[in-house]
RNA sequence: CGGGGCAUAGCGCAGUCUGGUAGCGCACCUGCUUUGGGAGCAGGGGGUCCGAGGUUCGAAUCCUCGUGUCCCGACCA
């Protein structure tokens, strides 16, 4: 492609409201532009990424079996109302209604549409399974979209959906995605993890989330340093490590404590470390009771846990200071598990500890050398509870390794979905025995335009983006200096670009005539992997000048040589 | 949803407090010089100062009501 007649809009500043590398560098590189909240045009450099990335999905998907559809984005609200999800979806649902005032949304997801499709058209068990899939574009009304294409509510995913009249068969196109995932990620040059995943309420282990590592990512994920193990750190379990020492050689003494609340401030004002403290905080139960959770201080309540827990009210909320006055003898920041005239939850590693300091239950006291068996009436270490957040150095759930927390961008998710939706929609065929039967139904996500800003995330400097070769808009720039002014600069390029495009390598070649630090600043910015510079200084020599975008040294090409160096560095 | 910030040229911003000719840098256009890492000089184009009301001789500036946009927000015992 010559520049000249391409597009190419680059800035030299980010505008003020990205905040996020990859927002950043898609506006610079001129790759988007933002038309409205969390709607954005994609511009022809970024198209080309977009499409690479498009391509490598498509080429997976049917290399694993998996065939191509393509659904409407606008769905009649009468699947959703079958569904039962018309009502359940809340306002990220776009709704709207067409000129005879029926409603309509647009699909932020195509379980209903493709069950709608499956159980028309598919009658009989002969013909499963089956695994149908396509690259669309969904709209979520996000409360707040932000990091550009990273979260937006107008985005391109690749969804796929499989058929199936047995839990094994589902598990069998399950195991093919998930090796399918592995290929997709692995050929785009990003690194990635796959994640266990929550599996809400449909039940069953089965569901991984695919989390290219970026630090800018939005969760947390706990993997070990020994094993395959990764998880959500909302999900990745705790346990029980040892019994508590009763050593009980530490007198309970109840300490003045005036005006420390936080772990911070008591920890400075005893001199004793947050792991040596039990913090207590105070939830709602059900029927309107109040529940009390005991941490180590150094902890984090992990509230999807614990609001799974008997007692505790789903959703988790915190009670207030007026509800905790009303039922307790003080007020938050002096409570503790001892005596207590609520439920106490004790945490695994909470419970495992002694010699502890612990609100006292009066204002502006605490206890120092606290033992659960002694002090605490309520103590059973049998029921103590996982209710912590996983932390850096815990053993890992697997028992393999130790715990290391990184963060992750989703880009991909898998799930076994069982019959949710097939049994609402009524998806059935006939079986062997000529019987009516339910079909079991897989769903696997990509977000393709997510994947493009995690790929940045992932790989830059600070001269922009760097593609990994599989997935940049342009393999190979093509940049001459004073190409106007030198007739040998003019010729050798033209015959270059000629021999380049013969060769099928994606040459962007620079025709504009600017200045050359220009060039090499739009080409770097645009992360394009190669780059060839053609001058009269190395022309005289028969040279040309290499440099690899992620490579800071840069090397001279004999002209002749140009084909057997390119065949070594790019796949052609 | 609650709280806060912002809204002036395509982008980044000043001007608003203290009302009186709408500015700067980048980008864009013209000319000359320059030409291996975001050039210099000269000239030029481009504005619904977010919108609607109000106060005033006069409003980007003050007041009211909207809209858009961005950020923050339950770990506290």
């Amino acid at each position: 492609m010559r520049v000249s007649q391409f597009f190419i809009s680059t800035l030299k500043e980010s505008p003020a409201d990205a905040e996020v590398i990859s927002h950043q560098l898609m506006l610079r590189a001129g790759m988007i532009r933002r038309l409205a909240a969390g709607l954005y045009t994609w511009m022809p450099i970024g198209l080309r990424t977009l499409r690479k990335v498009e391509n490598i999905i498509r080429e997976e998907m049917n290399r694993s079996g998996a065939i191509e559809v393509l659904m409407p984005s606008v769905q009649p609200s009468e699947l959703w109302q079958e569904s039962e999800r018309w009502d359940q979806y809340g306002p990220e649902l776009l709704r709207m209604h067409d000129r005879h005032d029926r409603e309509y949304c647009y699909g932020p997801t195509h379980e209903e549409v493709i069950t709608d499709f499956v159980r028309k058209e598919v009658r009989s068990y002969k013909q499963l399974p089956v695994n149908f899939y396509q690259i669309q574009t969904k709209f979520r009304d996000e409360i707040r979209p932000r990091f550009g294409v990273m979260r937006a509510r107008e985005f391109s995913m690749k969804d796929a959906y499989s058929f199936h009249t047995s839990k094994e068969c589902l598990e069998q196109t399950y195991k093919i995605m998930f090796e399918t995932y592995h290929k997709i990620f692995n050929r785009m040059g990003l690194e990635f993890r796959a994640v266990e995943a929550d599996t809400g309420s449909i039940g069953g282990n089965a569901s991984h989330e695919f989390h290219v590592l970026a630090d800018s990512g939005e969760d947390a994920i706990a993997f070990s340093n020994a094993s395959d193990y990764a998880a959500n750190v909302e999900l990745a379990p705790t346990f029980k490590t040892n019994e508590p020492s009763n050593d009980g050689q530490i007198e309970l003494t109840k300490i003045a404590t005036p005006n420390q609340h936080s772990i911070e401030e008591v920890c400075k004002f005893l001199k004793v470390g947050p792991e040596q403290i039990v913090k207590t905080l105070i939830v709602k139960g059900t029927d309107g009771t109040l529940v009390a959770l005991a941490l180590r201080g150094d902890h984090e309540l992990n509230t999807i846990k614990a609001q799974k827990l008997e007692g505790v009210a789903e959703p988790l909320e915190f009670a207030n200071e007026q509800e905790i006055q009303n039922k307790l003898t003080c007020k938050p920041g002096s409570i503790g598990p001892l005596d207590l005239d609520i439920p106490v939850i004790i945490d695994h590693a909470a419970a495992t500890i002694s010699n502890f300091v612990c609100g006292a239950n009066e204002d502006g006291f605490h206890y120092l050398g606290a033992d659960w068996k002694r002090d605490c009436k309520k103590f059973e270490i049998s029921s103590s509870a996982d209710i912590r957040k996983i932390v850096e150095g815990d053993t890992s759930p697997d028992g393999k390794g130790t715990v290391s927390i990184k963060r992750g961008i989703e880009v991909g998710h898998i799930f076994q979905l069982g019959e949710k939706y097939s049994r609402a929609l009524k998806a059935n065929v006939l079986n062997a025995d000529g019987k009516d039967q339910t079909v079991t139904m897989g769903c696997y996500g990509i977000g393709v335009t997510r994947v493009v800003a995690a790929a940045i995330e992932q790989n830059f400097d600070d001269h922009g983006i760097i593609w990994p070769e599989s997935i940049a808009p342009f393999q190979l720039s093509l940049i001459p200096i004073n190409l106007k002014k030198s007739a040998s600069v003019q010729t050798t390029c033209e015959r270059l670009y000629t021999e380049l495009c013969n060769l099928g390598i994606e040459a962007l070649y620079d025709d504009r005539d600017l200045r050359a630090g220009l060039m090499f600043a739009d080409h770097e910015l645009m992360g394009i992997p190669h780059r060839i510079v053609v001058g009269d200084r190395g022309l005289k020599e028969g040279q040309l000048e290499y440099k690899g975008r992620a490579n800071p040294d840069s090397q001279q090409i004999p002209i002749d040589n140009l084909h057997e160096f390119l065949k070594d560095i790019i796949n052609i």
